[in-house]
DNA sequence: CGCTAGTTTGATCCGGGTCAATGCTGGTGG
DNA sequence: CCACCAGCATTGACCCGGATCAAACTAGCG
């Protein structure tokens, strides 16, 4: 809960640099071109649009940007997880959300960074200088309104998370989280029973605002009760019907 | 908390239907004209645009709007105050946020309401359907952008809310929501110390995730304290510092 | 002047926070 | 190949803040 170790950041991360740039080149192989808001690009604007990015990686705890420094770059997550969140002088720390691959991230209402985020996992991300990318953006009618469905449902998450940040139990916020995290992860409305988890239990707990005992103790509890089974990196739903019962009440 | 009471709803307000509609007439005067979305058009493009809406009252407890239900319209509030909010199936009642005037609410990702609006108190609107309302829009690039930015600010405010919901103390979410209750409604940042708070405490509560008894006590506390003074429909400050150190924490 | 809806206040209880010890796992170097 | 270590996860013991239930109070308002 508490995220005190602001002293582990990495010295080279805590400016925002990436670990690792290079030319994006093959974005029309890109696996999440389709989800992304670069879809509407054609060819001819995509190898534009590719020329003013630069793909970063980013290793766990890496910082893609801090909350309260100025915008100068968005970008958009290809693999791996960054985790979104704001810092309390408390030290608590409140993950306000996910960014999955294909997911666009860093345009806030004004000149400074609305939240912090960083990597969860390995991760890498198209990194567009702000200057270049809104010159692009400018004209392209359809990349602003991509741009713009993009944070109604951010929005909408948003709301949902709300709902469950609310005085709602344990178990509830749990069963809510990792059916979320599935319909997130998976198109088809219909998916596997294995849900991957690849945050931590202190990223969960920051998430709902449970403390990483309770995330632990709840998940085991469902465990028990038949609900899911706990594996490496995530769990398997064995009952859905239950499961979602208890993530609506 | 819980919000059984979905009887009392005013059978005529059910299907969303505004009491009262008349025709905008004199928009150049509109108290909230600097402020919303409407205020990038120009005098021509005005009386166009108050052609297709009309202006709609409501009383309190009148709806809006419901989750669920397809967008038909969009809404601007003139005067008053909206709750915008979920109801679970528990009973429950999630406030996700506070219409005031000036703010355009009604658009979501999709073809239905994300979340249900009611009247806090009487409210007047300007109502615009849906259809004339696009079809409006969409050649004027910076009313777009209008409405862009408040959704971006929307999302701004929705994590604010987020931080709040979070596993803080009653007495620091109170003081937060004080502040910002403040900060909303002024736009100079330096303001008055009284704050007003059209919102029952029940709308609080289900705003903080709190209840009302909790929400009634901590404003007591507070005021025993000696950082601010209960006053009908609002507080006065009486240690703006103290408030605010206790809002951070 | 009583009615109703909202608010305050009290008494009790419990879910989940906190703190701390223990367990697990994957990486590292001897 | 194994012993060790660091970081995360689990589990236990205890406690407290706020929920819940219920009663008393207040203020509009017909």
């Amino acid at each position: 809960m508490t995220f005190t170790e602001l002293e582990n950041i990495r010295p080279a991360a805590r400016a925002g640099q990436s670990r690792q740039l290079q030319a994006l080149d093959n974005c029309l192989e890109c696996p999440v071109r389709s989800i992304s808001v670069c879809s509407v690009l054609d060819r001819c604007e995509l190898a534009q649009f590719a020329g003013i990015g630069r793909a970063a990686t980013y290793r766990p705890r890496d910082i893609l940007f801090m909350e309260g420094f100025p915008v100068d770059a968005v970008y958009n997550i290809t693999k791996g997880l960054a985790r979104l969140y704001r810092l309390l002088p408390s030290g608590h720390r409140q993950i306000v959300g996910f960014a999955f691959p294909g997911d666009f991230i860093g345009l806030p209402p004004g000149e400074h960074y609305g939240f912090s985020a960083d990597a969860a996992v390995a991760t890498t991300a198209c990194r567009f200088p702000l200057d270049t990318f809104a010159a692009f953006v400018e004209s392209r009618q359809d990349l602003l309104r991509r741009i713009h469905d993009s944070a109604t449902r951010d929005l909408e998450r948003a709301r949902d998370q709300m709902v469950q940040l609310g005085p709602r139990r344990a178990d509830a916020k749990i069963a809510a989280f990792l059916l979320g995290m599935r319909r997130r992860r998976s198109p088809v409305h219909e998916s596997s029973v294995l849900i991957s988890l690849p945050m931590g239990r202190q990223d969960i707990g920051d998430y709902l605002g449970l403390s990483i005992a309770t995330v632990s103790r709840t998940l085991h509890r469902l465990e028990r009760a038949g609900l899911i089974l706990v594996v490496p990196n995530g769990v398997r739903v064995l009952d859905r019907q239950r499961l979602e019962r208890l993530a609506a009440a």
